[in-house]
RNA sequence: GCCGCCAUAGCUCAGUUGGUUAGAGCGCUAGAUUGUGGAUCUAGAGGUCCCCCGUUCGAGCCGGGGUGGCGGUA
């Protein structure tokens, strides 16, 4: 057990890194993939499932579990880690994100965000303060800051306006997680486009000081080599020895171009998803198991994967089940592929560790070509 | 047997006083999906408008006959 959320570099490779970030309730693989859990589940995924794919953290989140159970609730029944058994680590969005994309009516001023439930059309406020608060009762982890995210494209003085208002709440995000040892709070980088409001942000949230810093903001609408630019500018005014998280990305491609400059943390809904609605990520590509091709094809999705699901049923039958709308469809698909991203992490931590990042890209590259020139 | 209603896309159905290339929902075929609403969005394929005859410049629509279905009735 340690006192303090600490990492480890254990190699390099370029501007990758490899290394370990320790927390009290485990050790996280860096580069690593956090499976999605907004309402305290990974959706279609028993925690320990989730566990066997290989992932050593789960994100939640803040919006999502205020709404419901509600966060005064889950501190009562002993915390977030007991109510959805996951007794590993726990990173929490900090609801930001949320208000913008899912709130029905919202309004932004200086102190927060006040805006109508989603699901009920309740009010509520959600504040720098308040956010860290719910964080903080949740029993999460790695706390995110209270930050505004904006829609891309979007104008600079608009994406400028966000990130100055994003600061000032990273400042009072800090103020309001106080000291919690062996918990971590990580600032956000934001900035839209801009490569000069990019490195301002990162330089002042360097200033106020945080465990880890993530970048947000990107994978909303721009090209992915707009979000790979962002990603460059960003990091080299991050401090080598902190951990670094690309917020919300992203497809296996956005994840070895990221992790290969330098990023080690990642979340994405794309895997969990995209196995719900029928699509499958594997090393020979994407596999939409809806497409009619699939309809007599007696092969398993892939022979080699960890998950036995992909190396046991016929593709015949995940279509039949996709088709269908059955609950073992998106059980099935959604750990198929969060097994398949847990392996290309692993892939990429071993290929670090022997410093041959770039064979292991190109070739994992090759394969999804390969794969799906030839219909898989 | 007689009376009434109905027949338009795979399914359920719109279709104005007769007027360009006959539509919708679902389904189907594909695509999108990036700090999660099991959500949503986009595109495409698909038609002997039951059949025949007639009226008309022009018929899914009007008239006659037929076929099939549903209901009522003796």
């Amino acid at each position: 057990m340690t006192d303090a959320i600490t990492l480890s570099i254990h190699a390099r490779d370029g501007a990758a890194r490899q290394g370990t970030l320790h927390t009290p309730r485990g050790d996280i693989r860096t580069p690593a993939f956090m499976p999605v859990g907004t309402a305290a589940t990974v959706k279609a995924m028993r925690p320990e499932d989730v566990r066997a794919t290989g992932a050593d953290v789960v994100l939640s989140n803040t919006y999502h579990l205020m709404l419901a159970p509600g966060a005064e609730r889950i501190a009562a029944l002993g915390g977030l880690h007991r109510f959805m058994n996951w007794p590993h680590p726990i990173l929490t969005d900090s609801g930001g994100f949320q208000v913008m994309s899912l709130s029905k009516l919202r309004k932004v001023s200086e102190n927060g965000v006040t805006f109508q439930s989603h699901t009920d059309g309740s009010r509520h406020e959600l504040t720098p303060e308040r956010s860290m608060e719910i964080q903080r009762l949740l029993g999460s982890d790695i706390q995110m800051q209270f930050d505004e995210c904006v829609n891309l494209p979007c104008p600079p003085e608009e994406a400028e306006r966000a990130m100055r208002l994003s600061l000032r709440w990273a400042e009072r995000s800090k103020a309001a997680f106080g000291e919690q040892p062996g918990r971590a709070a990580f600032g956000i980088v934001q900035g839209g486009v801009e490569k000069d409001l990019r490195i301002e942000s990162a330089r002042a949230l360097v200033g106020i000081g945080f465990h880890g810093y993530a970048i947000g903001g990107l994978a909303v609408g721009e090209p992915q080599a707009d979000m790979l630019a962002m990603i460059e500018t960003v990091i080299p005014h991050l401090p080598d020895d902190k951990p670094r998280y690309l917020m919300g990305v992203g497809t296996p491609d956005d994840l070895l171009q990221s992790l290969r400059r330098g990023v080690d943390m990642f979340d994405c809904v794309m895997p969990t998803r995209a196995g719900r609605h029928g699509m499958a990520f594997t090393r020979h590509g994407r596999m939409n198991l809806r497409n009619a091709r699939f309809a007599d094809d007696p092969r398993p999705i892939d022979p080699l994967s960890t998950s036995p699901m992909a190396r046991i049923y016929s593709r015949a039958y995940w279509r039949h089940l996709v088709k269908s709308g059955e609950i073992l469809a998106m059980m099935g698909l959604t750990e198929i592929n969060l097994a398949y991203y847990q392996e290309l992490m692993a892939g990429a931590r071993a290929a670090i560790a022997e410093g041959r990042l770039d064979a292991y890209v190109e070739d994992t590259r090759r394969g999804w070509a390969e794969g799906e020139s030839a219909g898989a």
